[in-house]
DNA sequence: GTTCTAGAAC
DNA sequence: GTTCTAGAAC
């Protein structure tokens, strides 16, 4: 794909230090443009790499490991602000923009940005690979799986509340359900 | 990834 | 009649 292209946008992002939360030698931060949620940012290695979590093998462990420890350092500062915030830190199986990022991500899914089912499936459901787990399946496996149709049959699944299990008919109905829904996960 | 919008669903 | 979803974008 021509490096114009949407899917490469996030190359230019890092590069604008306006959009950048912080950095440091290995890794950049940056606020998501879209954000899924009220706290939701993107930690990408620098330089970028453009592959995805698939391609990630064990000589990758501790770039992962560095990617999230900088988004948990980053969490635990705003935690302090707002002590009921609570972040997943992860990766999207099959990701849009062809560069390496992490998401770190608070769990309200509280934002007009978070539009449709692809969007709520790719956060609430295993689509999410969280970080914690990748890093243990490089470590006993050599490598991340991704079943490229399990993931993509993820994304179309009916809306279920990551909290109660509840299937809910339509979007706002869901976000309407999740806001006043005090299951634990 | 987003925007736009036709037509399905209600 | 309005809300909501889902596919095209040259």
């Amino acid at each position: 794909m021509a490096r114009n292209h949407w899917s490469h946008a996030l190359a230019s992002v890092v590069k604008d230090k306006k959009m950048c939360v912080e950095e440091d030698s290995r890794t950049v931060t940056i606020k998501d443009g879209y954000p899924k949620a009220k706290h939701h940012y993107l930690v990408l290695p620098t330089p970028v790499q453009t592959r995805g979590v698939a391609s990630l093998d064990k000589t990758d462990v501790a770039l992962v490991q560095h990617m999230l420890r900088r988004g948990e350092e980053l969490a635990d500062r705003l935690t302090a602000k707002e002590p009921s915030v609570k972040f997943h830190f992860g990766f999207h199986s099959i990701p849009s923009m062809v560069h390496l990022h992490m998401h770190m991500i608070s769990q309200d899914f509280d934002s007009p940005k978070l539009k449709n089912k692809k969007h709520w499936n790719s956060f609430t459901t295993e689509f999410f690979l969280d970080a914690e787990e990748v890093i243990e399946q490089l470590k006993r496996d050599r490598k991340v799986t991704v079943n490229k149709q399990e993931a993509e049959d993820l994304l179309k699944q009916d809306l279920t509340c990551p909290r109660c299990k509840a299937v809910v008919s339509n979007l706002p109905r869901m976000k309407d359900h999740y806001a006043r829904c005090k299951a634990s996960p």
